[in-house]
DNA sequence: GTGGTCTAGACCACT
DNA sequence: GTGGTCTAGACCACG
């Protein structure tokens, strides 16, 4: 669970820590039941602070994709995604027009998002 | 040139701006050398403030998305783009992570990727 | 004596038993006088700590909804109860309140609050 | 908008502030569209940190009860609201096994939850 | 001046 | 030992 996080850029680091949680689970590396590191565990290992990281946690709850087990520690949801969230369709729209812009075809967008989508990298 | 702010979301509204524009662009509505809104006119048209949409045109300058005309204006800058920014990546992986946690499957995601990137509306 | 614990949740086990109990008491499918199952066998059965469900034997006693019997075992006690705990009065003030902003109209609400004191379920 | 904060009990100071905001705009004080208080104004006239009322607000927001305009400030959200969320309705039917035991008929119950509705107090 | 974010350090409820 | 909550003080992005 190494986790990379840009301190200077201007991703809420909480933000950076779930995007990296939620790429992690659809990547298969964190299966459905499987338990998250502890809050003070991830907080002391990354050098950041436990309120950060409760915050992001908070977060990923809230969507659903983990469940704070009461006998102690975080575990992964099993599935039971509802839709494609709103706010991610819109991102959508942008890069999809941005990348119109940036000279790319459609069939060179679309390579790009089946890597994505099956988890290989781009090149860069 | 209508835009649809949303003052409650957490996008700044200079973002909104921006990326309307951009999407402006690759529909087609608004076409290279074609001169934009004044600065003064759109922020009173959408009853903002000028610092705002100011902040919206410097950002699409220093992206290479519009030009400082000689007389003043700004104009649509023309192709010329490079390559799909690197923050868009990201931000494409981590959409792709969801969708697929969201129970969209490859074909889905790229039909929707597709209608996005062709200009059309996604159903909702 | 079938319990239905959310781990995931965030109402305490200890509370989500003690509920269940009182739920059980006023639905009259725990009369009064009758034993309770002892708190090892729940805790076995329900696959949780002994200490949470002493924790909760020990609320409902407190509450004067339980007795300890004589022998060793509880039992459930009879009537006697006063009046509406003060902090159950001001949770169903803010649940009427939430209520109004859901749209519900007094009627329907009413209806509602009804249903669930004569032991029926609502229609989700 | 003055708020009566029980430092001592055990409902945590950001859902005491939630509530009373709730039940404030539920009894018409507080009207859609209105400005709420500032995040920092109402933190240092109530003796309690800004962070708290932050939780307090996102909380809102998040449920929908109010919105954080951007151009400063945060406003009471209009109507829209859609249904009685599923712990409020658990919560009420806990409430009315206790009304039960405590010996309250079904009318007497009925008319403890018209008046809180009504916004009338309850005899304490 | 507004809300958003982060830190360091602390206490508490729950299991 | 876990997550949840709170504090005091600070910096920053936004408008």
């Amino acid at each position: 669970m190494l986790l990379h996080l840009d301190m200077a850029g201007d991703t809420p680091i909480y933000q950076q820590i779930r995007n990296q949680i939620v790429m992690g689970i659809a990547a298969g590396e964190l299966r459905p039941g499987e338990r998250l590191p502890t809050i003070r565990a991830l907080a002391t290992e990354s050098g950041i602070n436990v309120m950060t990281v409760n915050k992001a946690y908070a977060l990923l709850k809230q969507e659903g994709y983990i469940n704070a087990d009461r006998r102690g520690g975080t575990v992964v949801a099993g599935g039971g995604g509802s839709t494609l969230p709103e706010r991610s369709l819109e991102a959508l729209g942008v890069i999809a027009s941005e990348a119109r812009l940036a000279g790319l075809d459609r069939a060179g967008f679309l390579e790009i998002c089946r890597a994505l989508y099956d988890g290989e990298g781009v090149g860069s």
